[in-house]
DNA sequence: CTGTTAGCGCCTTCAG
DNA sequence: CTGAAGGCGCTAACAG
């Protein structure tokens, strides 16, 4: 067991051949004969040589990993979309650093300094709630591609991917109005995001598109959470007039709606429709006896990922701001059976 | 805007001090007086310099960063794990390569291969079914410290971190026993792995301790999905004398179990008590009605980084074989109403 | 098609 | 406490 690492030159000295003969097998050149080739691989194999990356990094100042920085990786959404980003980067051969900042500004800050020092072709980032031009200039003046997945920075100078939060708020609430709601609530997150500013503009739209109130008290705001929608339905149901439907602010707070709504008596036939937004997996198999109703983007990690190569390949940064359709996907038909189901299980 | 990469001899420079100073600056070392380290600090933010880690690692033979590869990081648990690995990866100072490998051995060799190459100072693992010992034999040649999570690979020589099977499995049957319960099926899985053994054994053991039948009429083994689940269970109804318990192999098995029941009417007041492995917060709220009692390793990941952390600070590689406890959380109170709520649903 | 030469940016002796 | 020199392993010119 040799104790020395085993590098290029001991592998063209093996093969009989110079270094950078060995280089450019090593990067399938096609500038190299057939047999050398095989000799040098055969070396490789031999000697149990391992590609120094930090060396080849250096030289060439640029190194095959992407960043993917999101914030809130428990959330499965996010660990949908670090998949799909993996499964495109691996196969274009570069690796993934991924980093989670739960939300932290400071810890956004450091991973993405950390990324930059290591070198990355290019990051796809879910920003942290508050983050500013500021924090993604560097990267942009620096020349590394930067994609915006879900929630945008308006005057951001990079590309963002977000799904049309407008159209999809207004597809839902003409999805309740036709079966016949007339009082749709709002319910669940906090007023200081884009994503959110989009939702509710839909809903109001579309509310106002079907000459339904559009009054302030039927929009409660709560914690993006299961428990903030909780919270919410709670707020709601305490109303003078009651909704009888609610558009909620993603599918953590349409559980909430849901466990709320569970946890009270309807009255006999009395019905609720809830619909959530960001629906993944989990959604999918969660609250399986109450009526969803979820909209969500595909493949989204996947098309951040060959949006970014694509901008890594040609060299050109050129910021490019995609809306990703969302589509209506309904899980189980509404019906009374809910307002008899509440009953059974409360009592 | 300089066009050129600033180095540290430029930071050198401007400081008017020499390179090797600016390095010691860098690295925190505290052999360099305190005005001269805020004169090179301020340089480097006026100069805006990023600290070159290629030329780092080259130097050293070694990168702050670990890597970590799940055999699916689409399931919740392998999320948490890496948030968990990331939490403390991160304030020591490591950075956390992170693949997935989909079950797909190819591609684990391929990211082992990449993550050696790019030189990670240690490997969390969590192998993909059916990976050898061989497939690991090279890190540990190379001194890279490795940790396996979650499943075991008998014979590999390092470290291990995953929970008590075999006694999660007998708590679990244990506390059915004395809940009444008489003929309790083992479901789903397969048989292939040292984790499906392991509980299988559990199962056996704490039903031969309870003088109940360990007839193999009652091991229905099934892939380790939801699907699976609804499979097994419905194999499991069919026999002449059919369980009245479940404890299922994992926790998307338990789902899957639970929406066979919920499609199949039960007798009236017949009962059926459902136990999953590996729960975590989907877990935890997908089956809100149904009666779950998981078995669930907390924290795996922070405990996996830290031994791995502890193996790369200390340079040695003594493998370690570390057995977490599990513990049985009882999510719902058994009853009845079970078997009454399946009839509401299904008719 | 293959060999030679010259660094990439940093860290580490070893003197001062 | 600071400066001067050398080289980590690789690639990018350029010659042959």
């Amino acid at each position: 067991m040799g104790k020395e690492r085993v590098t290029v030159v001991d592998i063209a000295r093996a093969a009989g051949v110079s270094k950078s003969t060995v280089s450019l097998v090593l990067q399938g050149s096609p500038l190299v004969n057939e047999a050398t080739r095989a000799k040098v691989n055969a070396a490789i194999r031999e000697l149990g040589y391992v590609y120094n990356r930090s060396a080849a990094n250096l030289r060439q100042a640029r190194s095959k990993i992407i960043g993917i920085v999101v914030n809130d990786l428990t959330n499965s959404f996010f660990a949908e979309l670090a998949v799909g980003v993996d499964e495109v980067v691996q196969s274009a051969g570069f690796v993934q650093f991924l980093a989670n900042t739960s939300e932290k500004l400071e810890r956004q800050r450091e991973v993405i300094a950390s990324m930059r020092e290591h070198g990355v072709s290019g990051l796809i980032i879910s920003p942290a709630r508050g983050t500013e031009v500021g924090d993604l200039a560097p990267l942009g003046a620096a020349g590394i591609p930067v994609v915006l997945v879900v929630r945008d920075i308006p005057g951001a100078d990079v590309s963002s991917l977000i799904s049309d939060n407008h159209a999809g708020a207004v597809a839902a609430v003409r999805h309740l109005v036709e079966r016949g709601h007339r009082r749709v609530a709002f319910l669940g997150g906090f007023a200081d995001t884009a994503v959110f500013e989009a939702r509710m503009r839909g809903y109001r739209d579309a509310l106002q598109e079907a000459g339904l109130d559009t009054s302030e008290t039927l929009t409660i705001g709560s914690a993006p959470s299961r428990a903030g929608g909780v919270t919410a339905i709670e707020q709601a149901m305490m109303l003078k007039e009651r909704p009888t439907a609610a558009l909620c602010f993603n599918d953590a707070v349409a559980f909430g709606v849901c466990d709320g709504l569970r946890a009270r008596r309807l009255e006999p036939g009395e019905d609720f429709a809830v619909i959530g937004f960001d629906d993944v997996i989990e959604a999918k198999t969660a609250v399986p006896a109450l009526t969803t109703v979820s909209v969500d983007p595909q493949g989204m990690g996947e098309r951040a990922a060959e949006l970014l190569l694509k901008q890594i390949n040609s060299g050109r940064v050129e910021p490019e701001a995609i809306v990703s359709p969302v589509r209506l996907a309904i899980r189980q038909s509404c019906g009374a059976a809910v307002g008899r189901r509440m009953k059974e299980i409360s009592s």
